[in-house]
DNA sequence: AAGTGGACCTGCTAGC
DNA sequence: TGCTAGCAGGTCCACT
């Protein structure tokens, strides 16, 4: 599910509520992708801090550590009262004297982690080979093209492999490829320094009008006030095989990509 | 080093 | 109506 702009939107919608909390309880439901790597009970009386995000991760500032939050394929986050018991996808409560943060994930491909300090194994661990965040100025066409210099795999897959630039996930990266007009099936290291310039532009444009809608809503995404997102709507490709291209009409096509769905015009979309 | 494929897990939908 | 195959927003790991 969780994209930047998801996870950006999640972060958002419980930051401010969540600051300067003290942890009560921690409940665990069924184990996600790595155990929680602490004695849930020795988190309480601990003060929460300010959320913070770093490409697809959340870090929960918690006493003298914190937490990394990852959300899967299929997680999402409330925050609030929860009167009613934990649910059989509800596999982390953080419980506070202001709410309870809760991560609720069907296909627990989530996690959550301690970790002494964000850099600290194995939060440091976790998010070593990250590449750029989008928005840092960093990140421009300079860049992409000389990070991809060399590189023979799909443009569509290094930009999904995140060590060069953070965040986009399937939904993003076929929207950026379809706003540039490359074709994602275009070695990486053959994308010249013009339709870096290019794309480097247009993953920001579209992940900034993302975390405008609030984010993709697929199926079950929801912020923290459990609010969905509507990017889905404006989607030109992704998920739009066989529907006509809205620049030119073409059929839109789907193919296969290191084992994900890839969506794109043909006629607009040029190697 | 870079590329590829499998693994993790559950739910939903289309098609027979 | 019921079963099955295929697909889903991510990313780590082993292997070539």
């Amino acid at each position: 599910m969780p994209e930047l702009p998801e996870v950006e939107t999640t972060r958002r919608s419980f930051a401010d509520r969540i600051a300067g909390a003290t942890v009560t309880d921690v409940r665990l439901g069924k184990p996600l992708r790595w155990p929680l790597g602490c004695e849930p009970a020795t988190l309480r009386g601990a003060r929460i801090g300010a959320a913070a995000r770093r490409g697809k991760y959340l870090w929960l500032p918690v006493g003298e550590g914190g937490l990394l939050l990852h959300l899967g394929m299929s997680g999402s986050l409330a925050f609030g009262e929860h009167a009613a018991g934990p649910g059989v996808h509800d596999h982390f409560d953080l419980v506070t004297d202001r709410g309870t943060l809760r991560l609720t994930d069907p296909r627990r491909f989530g996690a959550v982690v301690w970790s002494r300090a964000l850099d600290a194994p194995p939060a440091a661990t976790l998010l070593a080979g990250l590449g750029l965040e989008p928005f840092d100025a960093a990140f421009d066409g300079a860049h992409l093209h000389r990070a991809l210099r060399g590189r023979r795999v799909a443009i569509k897959q290094a930009l999904l492999a995140g060590d060069i630039v953070v965040g986009a996930g399937n939904i993003y990266a076929c929207e950026a490829l379809f706003r540039s007009g490359i074709d994602p099936r275009t070695a990486a290291g053959r994308v010249s320094r013009a339709r870096c310039d290019a794309l480097a532009a247009a993953l920001r444009l579209i992940l900034a009008q993302a975390l405008d809608l609030g984010g993709s809503t697929l199926r079950d995404f929801r912020d923290a006030h459990g609010m969905a997102g509507s990017f889905q709507q404006h989607a030109a490709v992704y998920g739009r095989a066989g529907e006509p291209c809205r620049a030119c009409g073409t059929p839109v096509r789907r193919i296969v990509q290191g084992q994900r769905s890839t969506f794109f015009c043909p006629h607009c979309q040029r190697r």
